[in-house]
DNA sequence: CCGGTATGTGACAACGTTGTCATCCATTTC
DNA sequence: GAAATGGATGACAACGTTGTCACATACCGG
């Protein structure tokens, strides 16, 4: 393993100088095109790779295109659809993307953006945690851009990408209404996450909207996975006057539901609707209608948001709503049983 | 939005020299107490972050904490998962990891390649698509270790982690006819793809090892998507002398058949083993057996074996093959109907 | 009280590239 | 034919850091 090759090594095979190595590299005209061609051959034939590690810290304007992406967890369907819409417009600006996973931990999310800032990252997408975002003042005065995705962020104000949780949740309640139903429930995620208080509040909208009374005992919240979503819809069913249909604001609260439904024979009698769509949600029996949200075009906004960032930083933050879409399979669609 | 401070900065308003910052930041001993906290006082002030882009260029290891990973596509839960495996050792390292999808084309994966060469990562994870990769001794050469994962790699020797496709393939097989099976048909992904071509070879070593005959009417290759497999399916039923059992070597061939069979009407009466787990097929009904590859820890084990490449890189290289465990739901331990 | 050895600190060059400016030669202009 | 213009090329410094080496001071044994 021998040294890499420089630009210099160039220069001397080509028999021309450094400068006119880099020019030629970088495209820049006013190159001869007889020299243009013995330096690109000389470039071949060493295998040549302009190293940007050193062209970057030279550089007047400063920019390395290179992004850093904060995401929950990068194997998450979500995040990894956040992470797909991402790439596909860093690919296009020839943006080079660090993904890194905090899996809920402030801390972590910190040493990450240290981490990056460190690599001069020309900008930083987050998906924040629920806690404080002052500490990104910092960054955004050093010149990286900021933009958060799926939720807002305290403390920093920023670019945001979200998708529109109010309306969708209030689409999927309408929608079991619509199917003659009354008495539906709500399973949510913990009040303290603002997507999932904006959900909760979709579903108040969709029943004050159509004159149905919101039952207390059909309203839980502060529900986080499968496990805890099922022993809540079986005390549900337990209820004397129990309910027709379920509204589960979230991904594993759906499944849990979806398991607890069957466990209890009920996955044809009682109505489901889930927020967020996942995978094989049409095989199952009966197919499961949610209210999808579209990850991967809320990652591209991002990725788009950023780009417009970098070129005019003065621009007001703004908040960008990605709009759900809901998909009837099945589950949805059952009427009331009595 | 000031220039960003530098160790000069740090320097001049702890009044030390440049070369003291430099050996506080990376934590070199030798420097008195007193100055270190005049340094660390300094660094906080300003609030520095060490150029890790200068830092590269200089250092004379010539290594920079960067690895490139190249997947199929991030978006797709077994790449992701691998990514997952991936990061998590590499967080351990402290080394940050560029990601992008290749979506298969031979071509973006060189573009790929270049591009993280120039930004000089120590090392390539890469999940190759069935094409010559000869061009990576360039790269070797100029001392990026590479590493392969999921499939092996032609015109390029390097080391590679793979799941034991064969042999789980042949438990799989083993597995419907210990349930009693004879008729159990094959459908599999494209022969031209190496590991399609060992999970076939796993039927045919488990069907052999039984002494069961192999029926070419039950061989169903070169089937790539649900759809075609699907349509794979419902010809295999309208045999005359269909078979019980169905061994689906392939994730969304898998998922295909689930479909057809529910569509037949036969979910419950024709067994079903699948490779690669995926998402809810615990809730299908029946549950899905599957042979279930173990994404994380490939991306765990190829991460590990780039860490050992970079210390010492004259071992041979070497296959790694992480082992799948058959998992029981219920579509694979149904009798044969007849 | 001398020479020798640690120990802490800093001056300076170097990493591989690009920005600035000077130089050179060929052409144009009066 | 001298001066001015323009276009191609290169010399050199600089980006922010670390490696090397030299220096200053303190300490030790004889």
């Amino acid at each position: 393993m021998r040294a890499r090759p420089t630009m210099r090594d160039v220069a001397a095979l080509a028999g021309v100088s450094l400068k006119t190595v880099s020019r030629v590299v970088n495209r820049e005209d006013g190159v001869s095109d007889d020299l243009v061609a013995k330096v690109e051959r000389a470039a071949i034939q060493l295998d040549y790779r302009p190293n940007l590690t050193a062209s970057n810290l030279r550089r007047s304007d400063r920019k390395t295109a290179t992004w850093g992406l904060l995401l929950e967890d990068v194997a998450n369907p979500f995040s990894s659809a956040v992470h797909r819409g991402v790439e596909e417009v860093a690919r296009e600006l020839g943006v080079a993307v660090f993904t890194a996973s905090m899996d809920e931990d402030p801390e972590r999310e910190r040493e990450l953006v240290a981490t990056f800032s460190s690599r001069r990252v020309d900008a930083l997408i987050i998906a924040p945690t629920a806690t404080e975002h002052a500490y990104l003042a910092n960054e955004a005065r050093n010149g990286i851009a900021v933009v958060f995705v799926d939720r807002p962020a305290f403390g920093f104000d920023a670019d945001c990408v979200v998708t529109d949780n109010r309306a969708g949740s209030a689409a999927a309640t309408r929608h079991l209404i619509e199917h003659g139903h009354k008495r539906i429930a709500f399973i949510g995620d913990y009040a303290t996450i603002a997507t999932a208080n904006e959900r909760y509040q979709g579903y108040v909208d969709a029943m004050a909207a159509a004159g149905v009374q919101l039952r207390p005992e059909f309203v839980k919240r502060d529900v986080h996975d499968a496990a805890q979503a099922a022993t809540v819809v079986h005390a549900l069913l337990s209820l004397d006057d129990s309910p027709t249909a379920i509204f589960a604001a979230q991904n594993l609260i759906t499944m849990g539901t979806v398991e607890a439904l069957r466990n209890s024979g009920a996955q044809h009698r009682i109505a489901l609707v889930g927020f967020d769509d996942f995978a094989m949600a049409n095989l199952l029996d009966p197919g499961v209608s949610v209210v999808a949200q579209d990850p991967r075009a809320i990652g591209r906004l991002a990725a788009t948001l950023v780009n417009e960032r970098l070129a005019h930083s003065n621009a007001p933050a703004s908040v960008h709503v990605v709009p759900s879409v809901l998909i009837a399979r099945g589950s949805g669609e059952i009427a009331p049983s009595n």
